[in-house]
RNA sequence: GCCUCUUUAGCUCAGCUGGUUAGAGCGCCGGACUGUUAAUCCGUAGGUCCUAGGUUCGAAUCCUAGAAGAGGCGCCA
């Protein structure tokens, strides 16, 4: 007895027979009429079920199986008589790991608000909703590398701490083992990095693409997976400060391919949710049924989660070129009535409502836009042969708005110092970018998914601060 | 960067145009019950009405500033 070993719960409720020893560890999710524990060690979404006769085991130490307290059972598989599972341990010895005061702790079983749980970092995954979720983020990191490794790509590793500031995605974090206040300065009262640490300006990374082309013209297939900052005061439930992103970067694909990468890619890592986390996922989707009961019919999902997700799946995504999707837009019913808050004509950008129209509305599944006025999107996208547009593509999931973004690169040394100068981005600071133009280039393509979002839109929450274990937004880096 | 909303018991909230001692459900605690699955029943306790000013005979309620949280726009992933 003494020298048994402990079982987790996962394969405990998976081989466990009836009449084997068993210890389990884990914290108590609910102790019900003074005799039945709800035991989870985060192996599985299940609980397992201890019986206690509250008359064999002391008084004081039953007041000590409180909400999330930390337990160890010693006790004999049986058959539940009860209706809620089919096995459970009758307990013979319990011992407290660490007690939990219910009248201190933060947390209770019953219903609380996400935004509640968000500032009990330190606790929240002890949660149905919050454990489910960080078990799927990680499938989802575990099935993108997987995804690549099968398919013949390499992790390539980019740097978080870069020396160029013209990548162009958004505002930097600057990088400096400086002081504010002792900063040393130059004779025009500039500080002068040159006495920096790395003997120039610094920032945390925005996108490693740039990094990853040079990988794709020497690998073939790479694929980049890491943090990356944006220093934007995005005040909103899709963007963080800091968040996750997967780029793969391909030699020899072209636009099309890009988007057939973009497409099985999705697919993949949603199939594999749907066919490894099904308890967790059937969870989380009964979670939003419930929230959304008080809501307003239209305010309710059109599907539930698991529906969504098999559409995905079944279903191939639309993709429609910009300039259709502008006159699409035009021959909209909202559009007419002037229901939309911002105009649409060929130029602009397509604002989020006009987005959530053409994926939620028209097409009610992923849609995928290509071949934007070169205006609006970044220097190194391909040129198309009108010259007005370029190879660029986003993808559209519903609810969440953009998942992924891309292009096929401008591999044509000329046109992309042309564009560069067009959009005053510094050759110099580029060459080593150029120089895969001038030597051995060859086309490629590539886009980068939010992993955050798509941890979103598998597990249906709607907030993306709650699907990352830390959240950095502005004004907020706590823990 | 712009705009809007919220902040009342441990949690989720109600508290009307300013007016006695600020309420409910759940949780906690005490008791009853004991094969429960958000257990049930009875009872007790629990409040700096976010903070600081102001208006008023009187402020949870009105005004100003600040803090924290949420949502929308823009930017993006």
């Amino acid at each position: 007895m003494s020298s048994l070993r402990r079982t987790e719960i996962a394969s405990l409720l998976k081989e466990a027979t009836v009449n084997d020893e068993v210890l389990v560890k884990g914290w108590v999710r609910a102790f019900r009429a003074n005799r039945f524990i709800a035991l989870n060690d985060g192996s599985s979404f299940g609980n397992v079920q201890v019986v206690v006769d509250f008359e064999n085991f002391d008084e004081a130490l039953l007041k000590q199986i409180s909400f999330h307290s930390c337990i160890e059972v010693k006790g004999t598989v049986v058959e539940s008589q009860g209706s809620g599972q089919n096995i459970e341990i009758v307990a013979k010895e319990i011992v407290i790991l660490g007690g939990s005061n219910p009248d201190e702790y933060s947390l209770q079983p019953k219903k609380q608000t996400l935004e509640y749980l968000r500032e009990k970092a330190q606790f929240r995954m002890r949660t149905n909703t919050f454990s489910a979720v960080f078990r799927i983020r990680h499938a989802i990191s575990f099935a993108i590398h997987k995804f690549y490794n099968d398919n013949g790509y390499y992790h390539m590793h980019t740097p978080i701490i870069t020396g160029s500031d013209a990548e162009g995605a958004g505002e930097m974090f600057h990088v400096t083992s400086f002081s504010p206040d002792t900063a040393p300065r130059d004779e025009t009262g500039k500080v002068d990095y040159k006495q920096d640490f790395f003997g120039k300006e610094t920032n945390l990374t925005v996108s490693g693409q740039l990094q990853a082309e040079m990988g794709a013209l020497a690998l073939g297939k790479v694929y980049t997976f890491g943090p990356t900052f944006r220093a934007e005061k995005s005040n909103t439930s899709r963007h963080l400060a800091e968040f996750w992103m997967i780029e793969p970067e391909v030699a020899f694909n072209d636009i099309n391919d890009n988007m057939d990468l973009a497409e099985s890619f999705s697919k993949y890592l949603i199939n594999y949710i749907l066919d490894n986390y099904a308890e967790d996922l059937a969870f989380l989707e009964k979670r939003i049924l419930d929230a959304e009961k008080q809501l307003p019919k239209e305010k309710r999902r059109e599907m539930p989660l698991i529906e969504t997700l098999r559409f995905v799946v079944d279903n191939d995504f639309e993709r429609i070129t910009y300039t259709d999707a502008i006159n699409l837009l035009r021959n909209s019913k909202p559009y007419k009535k002037g229901r939309f808050e911002n105009d649409v004509a060929w130029g602009k950008d397509l604002q989020s409502e006009h987005e959530r129209w053409l994926v939620e509305k028209k097409f009610k599944k992923p849609v995928i836009v290509v071949d934007y006025p070169k205006d609006i999107k970044a220097f190194y996208m391909r040129s198309n042969e009108d010259d007005k547009t370029v190879a660029a593509m986003d993808v559209l999931f519903p609810g969440i708005g953009e998942v992924m973004g891309g292009s096929q690169r401008e591999e044509r040394h000329d046109m992309l110092v042309k564009r560069m100068n067009e959009m005053d981005v510094s050759t110099e600071e580029l060459d080593w970018y150029l120089d895969l133009r001038k030597f051995g280039g060859c086309p490629h393509s590539g886009f980068g998914m939010g992993f955050e979002r798509m941890v979103m839109f598998i597990t249906g929450m709607s907030n993306i601060r709650d699907v990352i274990p830390f959240p950095r937004t502005p004004g907020s880096a706590e823990f």
